[in-house]
DNA sequence: AAATTTATGTCAGTCATATTGACATATTTG
DNA sequence: CAAATATGTCAATATGACTGACATAAATTT
């Protein structure tokens, strides 16, 4: 069996010009998401309970399935971080009042403390990047990262955001 | 030993204007590497071979210590993904013509078209981020990006990506 | 009231991707 | 020739994800 020939031209932005978007998103969000990973050490945490303490911050009162929507995660997948960090008290479950089926997911003060250090970097990331842009700057991203959302899930995350 | 006090209010965007940024991040990052995963799926492969068979694609004759810098991970963890590839046809390892250490990375013309389809829906949804927006939120997106990496490897990725 | 659906959790097994640490080989450089 | 470099490999482990099956409690529907 004969060796294929190697091809010697690299792919090229003239031919194909998301490239640039393409990798610049790679990068950028390989930096972004390697900030927290200092502070997620000590508490012998990873990526996936940054997930998790983040979202319940900013939802407490969430149910289960809400996080899983948001993830795009099986609960196998969830079960065991959301458990570590319930055993550690960072999230608390709370019988929903009117549904009691329901498994309300709040954060601790110390879980509300652990979100904003992880926080942290990533929102000095953030202000580094915008400093130079101006305002127009920053929303000429926010709406060009919207639009890259799948627009099934648009609005839903638009008002999750601002809510 | 008592419960603590669930903590009730969001935190919110008005006390932390950069959460908007972060979450857009997430969230239309979370859509983009989705896109392609139906692709791999067909060829048994994950996004680690994605990005393996990317970047190889970009820079034919590139070297396993670039590959390593770009992806940062361990050279265990590549090992394995490269391997699979090289063994399906889709990679090849040639001798380094200078330095004879070397294993310089090319891609074969199966390679070459598996990135192609690989990068055609992500290429597909940034073209209809881009669509309303103008050349110039081209231009602030790819700002933005930019000024998200690091400012240590910002040169180096500008002059890969522009190459 | 009984049957069904929903929200959640759990058990078991597996896979993909990553890690650290140690060691091996070939080749280049000082 | 010694040291450094580029690469590969072996072993053990961690993390984060998956499928599939089953269990429980509570709500909803019939």
């Amino acid at each position: 069996m004969q060796r294929d020939e190697p091809v010697k031209t690299p792919l090229s932005i003239q031919e194909q010009p998301e490239l640039v978007l393409i990798e610049l998103l790679f990068y950028a969000y390989r930096d972004f998401v390697s900030d927290p990973d200092v502070v997620l050490a000590k508490f012998q945490f990873g990526r996936a309970h940054h997930r998790v303490v983040h979202f319940v911050n900013r939802h407490p009162g969430m149910r289960v399935a809400d996080l899983l929507d948001i993830l795009k995660i099986t609960k196998q997948s969830l079960g065991r971080v959301l458990k570590q960090l319930i055993d550690t008290g960072y999230i608390e479950q709370v019988p929903g009042p009117v549904d009691r089926r329901q498994r309300l997911l709040y954060p601790t003060a110390k879980g509300r403390a652990l979100d904003q250090r992880l926080t942290e970097p990533q929102a000095q990331r953030i202000r580094a990047a915008l400093a130079p842009l101006g305002p127009e700057g920053r929303i000429a991203a926010e709406r060009f990262l919207r639009l890259m959302i799948d627009p099934a899930e648009r609005d839903k995350v638009t008002q999750m955001i601002e809510h």
